[in-house]
RNA sequence: GGGGGUGUAGCUCAGUGGUAGAGCAUCUGCCUUUUAAGCAGAGGGUCGAUGGUUCGAUCCCAUCCACCCUCACCA
């Protein structure tokens, strides 16, 4: 290695890929820096404001000059002779910062000048001032290298555009694209939301086992896995539902969780094969209780994001405001179609399918037959928030049959912008009922049903000592989100989302 | 799984059957209130991978890989 590494920059040794061109650059003034004594990786920084802060107080910071210390990344830099320019981000916003020469001396302005890049992290001292053009700006009096980036940012405007780059380094594209950082804010606040609601309301946060030896509460095929020590074969939970009825039982009488659930099964825009969802179960209450508690809970959450109820998402306006449209599933199916299902049985309603040319493979029993109508010719329609009340029996395990009508049960779904956000019934709590239902689930998945559900013994035996009347509800955390921040993909709104991996070489 | 699309410099993108170009970024100068700063110069590429056609392929063809859209599947 020559000792004068300025000169030698190029030429000296063989090409290499550019990338790491770059990189070698960065790494000669960490050396540099190293050299000086600079350590360019630090312990801490006192910051006395965050970037956002200060600029609220600019008024009162600037006109008593008091000396404010504020840290960030290097986002842009301008040279102009004798004078640089930086604007500098922390997670509240960004700031211009001034080195000038007379200010800090040619030594500590040369380092500045040379040393410090793009995507460095630095603090800085000094006091708030505007400038000619009108731009709130920190003159330096001191700064500090808190971090050296050795990895080039993207394009400083174009930013990430490439989907796959930005979800596989999602820490490039949230230092890059502030509209991601912004989703993945407004993500925090509704879940804030929608746990100060559940508080408000007196409902016990708890955590249930995620590792489960028998999955149930939904219909979904699982991810298997293995615990030595027990030789045990184990699922990732498909969702929480039956540990929670268990605390109901137990006398937690209004529980949720907020949880991640697992689905192995196909991805797309609305899929991810770990999701978020709320459930909650509140003792003594109906689907009628819960219809209300569900509206109140989106109208909290939208007001506290938004401070509005009407949002737009996809194009269309949604309106919170107004009570949510409430119809059950076979009128919505007859507005549509004409047909009253409930006057059909199986064989009559087959037939209809094979009439509207439905896709007939799954239609197993007469609540399948009624589901996919509603799949094909309502579903998409439901742009407001409505809730679909009153689903067939034969599709609905664990909900309560319907005090009216033997062939449904007490359960809804509420449909936001053509989204299904939200699962809820007046719980099952009768023990021989559920066990039937169980065992007609196991029939079917004997008949290759492969998500019908397990017999859960242990679930049946809590029903047996008692659960009272409950209503529980389930929502999708991630796509009531997508509605939220009008993000086209569930990939927008989690932060890592599941790729397949990057091949080596 | 079916159909459609994309893949060229670190990033964003042009482009051609004769082995490639811009802007930003990088490097060297000049510039003490700039702001996508500016000006002058320089370096940087296995054109996603592998085969084939061709005198010659980044371009045409086939296969593969990754991603996106869409359909199917999917509480």
């Amino acid at each position: 290695m020559d000792n004068n590494p300025e000169q030698n920059r190029k030429n000296t040794e063989q090409p290499q890929i550019p990338l790491e061109e770059l990189i070698r650059n960065r790494r000669r003034k960490l050396a540099d820096l190293r050299e000086k004594n600079i350590n360019p990786y630090p312990y801490k920084f006192d910051r006395t404001h965050m970037i956002g802060e200060a600029r609220n107080n600019y008024a009162d910071l600037s006109s008593k000059e008091t000396v404010i210390r504020l840290a960030g990344r290097i986002m842009l830099k301008r040279k102009m002779g004798k004078a640089i320019f930086t604007d500098i981000h922390d997670m509240t916003g960004k700031i211009q910062v001034y080195v000038k020469l007379d200010n800090v001396g040619k030594e500590i302005f040369k380092l500045y000048d040379k040393k410090i890049d793009l995507g460095d992290i630095i603090g800085v001292e000094g006091v708030l001032f505007t400038t000619k053009t009108g731009e709130m700006t920190v003159m330096v009096a001191k700064f500090e290298i808190l971090c050296k980036s050795l990895h080039p940012l993207p394009d400083k405007h174009s930013g990430l555009v490439d989907k796959e780059q930005r979800y596989r380094r999602r820490y490039v594209d949230l230092i890059v694209n502030p509209e991601v950082r912004e989703t993945f804010i407004q993500r925090g606040k509704i879940i804030h939301s929608i746990r100060e609601f559940l508080r408000n309301r007196g409902f016990l946060e708890v955590e249930t086992p995620i590792l489960q030896p028998i999955y149930g509460g939904a219909a979904a095929k699982p991810f298997k896995t293995h615990h030595n020590a027990l030789d045990l074969e184990l699922f990732l939970r498909i969702a929480d539902e039956l540990y929670l009825k268990r605390l109901i039982v137990g006398g937690f009488d209004k529980v949720w969780e907020f949880c991640k659930d697992f689905r192995n099964e196909g991805m797309d825009r609305l899929h991810n094969p770990e999701f978020s969802m709320v459930e909650l179960y509140w003792a003594y209450a109906d689907y009628k209780d819960i219809m209300a508690l569900f509206q109140d809970m989106m109208r909290k959450v939208v007001f506290d994001l938004h401070g509005k109820y009407k949002i737009e998402y996809e194009g269309m306006e949604i309106d919170f405001e107004p009570d949510f449209k409430e119809i059950s599933m076979v009128d919505a199916v007859k507005i549509e179609t004409g047909i009253d299902f409930l006057q059909l049985d199986f064989d009559a309603a087959g037939e209809k399918a094979k009439e509207f040319e439905i896709d007939s493979e799954e239609l197993i029993n007469w609540g399948k037959v009624v589901e996919k109508f509603f799949e094909e010719k309502v579903e998409p329609k439901l742009v407001q928030p409505t809730f679909i009340k009153d689903f067939p029996l034969d599709i609905s395990p664990l909900a309560k049959v319907h005090r009216e009508n033997p062939r449904l049960t007490e359960r809804f779904e509420c449909y936001i912008g053509g989204l299904e956000t939200g699962n809820a019934f007046s719980e099952l709590n009768d023990p021989d009922d559920q066990r039937a239902r169980f065992e007609s689930q196991v029939k079917a998945r004997e008949k290759g049903d492969e998500e019908a559900h397990q017999l859960d013994e242990d679930y049946v035996t809590a029903l047996m000592y008692g659960m009272p009347p409950t209503g529980g509800l389930g929502f999708g955390i991630d796509r009531l989100i997508m509605i939220l921040t009008n993000s086209h993909s569930i990939r927008d709104v989690i932060l890592f989302p599941q790729m397949r991996p990057e091949k080596d070489e």
